[in-house]
DNA sequence: TGTTGAATCCCAC
DNA sequence: CTAACGGTGGGATTCAACA
């Protein structure tokens, strides 16, 4: 038998699934968008113009998770576009994952979509891993109302390779003897860590399939590839993953805040205040968590997509909204060169752990003296569009 | 020679 | 005809400064 058996659980088109259960059980809406060209997008007004999930209908027009809306449109004038509501996607990946829990107590969450789940002690009593899968694929079904794939195998790699397969509503395997004949022949951009980069360097070297990859050498990789990258590619390409079911959760490394502006930004007190909304939502996540931040990065991306970055290392940790508020302006004022920004974003690193504050007499006292200030923020968040989680009203800008 | 910090690049979802 | 274009977080690489 193997050493571990490993599931990976991925929803179907999570955010559209996941809208549409809700529309039907909740809403009680008779439509399902699941049946229709259909997909969850960015509100266009804002420039937060992208598909983030889409029906199988919509598939079938070549529409693809992460491109613009306009671009998605082109293809299938008829689609259909709904606001996402990420409170509601929270609250459906929890009740996925508190079903998985009664599977097993290893779980990794892998994204808000995703999770890996060592089975190996799972599966007693069960004719076959499949059969447990299937069970539970079938029980999601029936008692959450959305469809998932199941990957299984004897490491996370292989599992998730394998929940890639065809879709939706499936169990697939993908044991190490199967490689040759199940993910061999893949295009190698399916392969894991294989991004946009690595997948042209390697078309370069003469290489189509996961297997061409698996054939070549592996110092050859490494040349062009970088030693990490081209190792782990390798390793991939070979179905080779040791790495656990991670079931207890890191701290952060670090906490960012970023938004594309609805308008470009050409000065600097409008940039000083956006900062200070990114800022307050940074140090307040970072106080939440009782963190602190020595490093702190202003980034921009001006009108011409163009990104840049500037950071500076504090003499003393901090999480107060003042401080890093106070350093994002500066490093905004030493590199900006003037150009209209599209996009501006704070985000603080190499962390230390804080105290946990609390909300005193002081802190309502400053609340009452920064009003002023906070009315011009929110004028700021009504023309910027900062405030990323009001209402989403794109189709009202719908040219008839 | 090795280390550190900053900027950039790459990747996943 | 092309362009259109999020937000968050992790990690590696490159380069310059420096010990």
């Amino acid at each position: 038998m193997y050493k571990r058996i490993i599931f990976h659980v991925d929803v179907n088109s999570a955010f559209l699934s996941w809208e549409a259960v809700y529309r039907k059980e909740v809403l009680g809406e008779t439509l399902d968008l699941r049946t229709i060209p259909s997909a969850v997008g960015g509100d266009i007004s804002k420039r937060h113009g992208i598909i983030l999930a889409k029906s199988t209908p919509a598939k079938k027009y070549n529409i693809q998770t992460g491109e613009p809306i306009l671009k998605a449109l082109q293809k299938c004038p008829d689609l259909v576009l709904v606001p996402p509501n990420h409170d509601l996607y929270e609250q459906c990946s929890k009740s996925l994952k508190d079903l998985l829990f009664r599977y097993t107590p290893c779980i990794e969450p892998f994204s808000i979509d995703e999770a890996f789940l060592d089975m190996t002690g799972a599966c007693n009593g069960y004719k076959s891993p499949n059969d447990l899968a299937e069970q539970i694929r079938e029980r999601v079904k029936k008692e959450l109302g959305f469809t998932v794939n199941i990957g299984i195998s004897t490491n996370k790699l292989l599992a998730k390779m394998a929940s890639d397969f065809r879709k939706p509503d499936m169990v697939h395997t993908l044991y190490p003897e199967e490689i040759p004949a199940k993910m061999w022949p893949l295009p190698l951009e399916e392969l894991y860590f294989v991004g946009k980069a690595s997948s042209k360097v390697l078309h370069g070297l003469g290489l189509e399939t996961i297997g061409d990859i698996a054939k070549m050498d592996l110092n050859i990789l490494k040349a062009h590839l970088g030693n990490k990258h081209g190792q782990m590619i390798y390793n991939n390409s070979q179905g080779i993953d040791e790495s656990v079911v991670e079931s207890t959760s890191a701290a952060n490394k670090g906490y960012g805040n970023s938004t594309t502006l609805s308008q470009d930004v050409i000065d600097f007190e409008t940039a000083n205040l956006i900062l200070l909304d990114l800022s307050e939502t940074v140090s307040s996540r970072l106080r939440a968590d009782g963190m602190k931040c020595t490093c702190i990065t202003v980034e921009v991306t001006d009108c011409d997509f163009n990104h840049q970055t500037h950071q500076t290392t504090l003499l003393s940790p901090t999480n107060t909204t003042n401080v890093i508020h106070q350093t994002a302006c500066k490093l905004l004022k030493e590199f900006w060169s003037g150009a209209p920004l599209r996009l501006l974003g704070v985000r603080t690193t190499k962390l230390t752990k804080g105290e946990f504050t609390q909300l005193n007499l002081f802190d309502l006292l400053k609340d009452e003296r920064h009003e002023k200030l906070d009315k011009a923020l929110d004028n700021i968040r009504n023309r910027f569009g900062t405030d990323a989680i009001k209402r989403a009203s794109f189709m009202d800008s719908d040219k008839d």
